[in-house]
DNA sequence: GTCGCACTGCATCCTTCGATGTAGTCGCGA
DNA sequence: TCGCGACTACATCGAAGGATGCAGTGCGAC
């Protein structure tokens, strides 16, 4: 038996979202809560295993209600709107929410969705899919980085002037750091652009950041 | 009419996708490849609504043949793989692909996924998409980012020479793409690294890059 | 109106940067 | 040992950057 609460300020949506859930036999309603505050407040006493959380709630909305019942680990969150504004489903996302699904979901639907988060999945609106995954695909600065074998090419020397050009020092201060005249660093920095094939410390300073030095 | 490309090097498997696709009547099966170039060749003559696409496939992976699909933007691309590894689905993601699918889902599911791809939309394995979420969220690390309101104090102009610090532009690139003397650059650049407490343009050139310019 | 103020624009001057030539040091194979 | 190459180091010089002073413009308050 799955035990959701019901998160939701509008009483008439609350009671239709009981209904529905009521009409499962694998699902049973734990509890309801008008606002955010109540939400995370029931899900402490209750220890429900989903929480059904819409994002639009008076006191506390629901996106920081999850990130509350999430980091207490209180329950998996699946949360509910009526809007698929990106702010709502990346927040609820990062919040830590388990799913995202969009009030004009069938019946059916949420029930499934319920169980599929209940069973520890996670499950996204299919409107809201491909926008998730253009943002998933926009971000990771990760892997498609810049080429890190570029250092390869580098003297050690140069690496570690890359390094504080990395941190937007200048000549004279790269030459404290490393114990060396201004000259010599200046030398280093115009063979590690000449290396890299760049045009200034500038983007000697950018690359330097995205490698994470 | 939903018109499929399936691509599979395994010819049974590929029979037994093709079966499943022609039992629905809305879905007809387009053509059949056997590995990635043939798959990206094939995508290029029949202009099929979605590719079904392995991931594993000899002479060019599935990943790379979604990259080739989705730039020439020949079709929506779901991914199907019988593991679910990371390395598979964010690169599958990253590539373009707007579903995912593991091998092990029921046939309805397949269906249903194919009809959810060629409406445009997005579709992820419930298996996933909780790791999907989780990677979604711990991405941006960066959260107390720099603050954004420093950039209040800029007047337009300044913002506009910001972002190209951030493009690691000089003072003549910067007139050039502005339209204004050099001279007036320098201005710009001088009275926005006093507003912003900066010493150099190379960290006002990181500083644009954290927030996103 | 006209005063003040913020923004934009340019010119001047000094500082910093970056390219280049050269020299000393170390390690390695002939 | 010598020669050779790679690395590190410094000096010099023209180019770019950055600080500062000042002028024109637009806008709201008085």
């Amino acid at each position: 038996m799955i035990r959701v609460l019901v998160a939701e300020d509008q009483a008439a949506v609350r009671a239709a979202l009981v209904l529905i859930l009521r009409s499962a036999p694998d699902i049973e309603v734990a509890g309801e809560a008008a606002d955010g505050e109540q939400a995370v407040a029931l899900a402490r006493e209750l220890r429900p295993d989903v929480v059904l959380m819409d994002v639009q709630m008076p006191r506390l909305d629901g996106v920081s209600a999850t990130r509350q019942v999430v980091a207490e680990q209180l329950a998996d969150v699946l949360v509910l709107t009526t809007f698929d504004l990106d702010e709502f489903v990346f927040g609820a996302l990062r919040a830590g929410a388990s799913g995202f699904l969009l009030k004009s979901a069938e019946a059916k639907d949420l029930l499934e969705a319920v169980r599929t988060v209940a069973r520890g999945e996670g499950l996204i609106a299919p409107a809201v899919t491909r926008r998730l995954i253009a943002e998933f695909a926009a971000k990771p600065v990760s892997a498609p980085g810049p080429d890190p074998s570029l250092l390869d090419t580098l003297t050690r020397r140069e690496r570690e002037v890359l390094c504080c050009l990395g941190e937007g020092l200048s000549n004279a201060e790269i030459a404290v750091r490393l114990e060396m005249a201004e000259a010599t660093a200046k030398t280093h920095v115009s063979r590690l652009l000449g290396k890299l094939e760049l045009r200034s410390r500038v983007q000697a300073a950018m690359l330097a950041q995205e490698l994470g030095l």
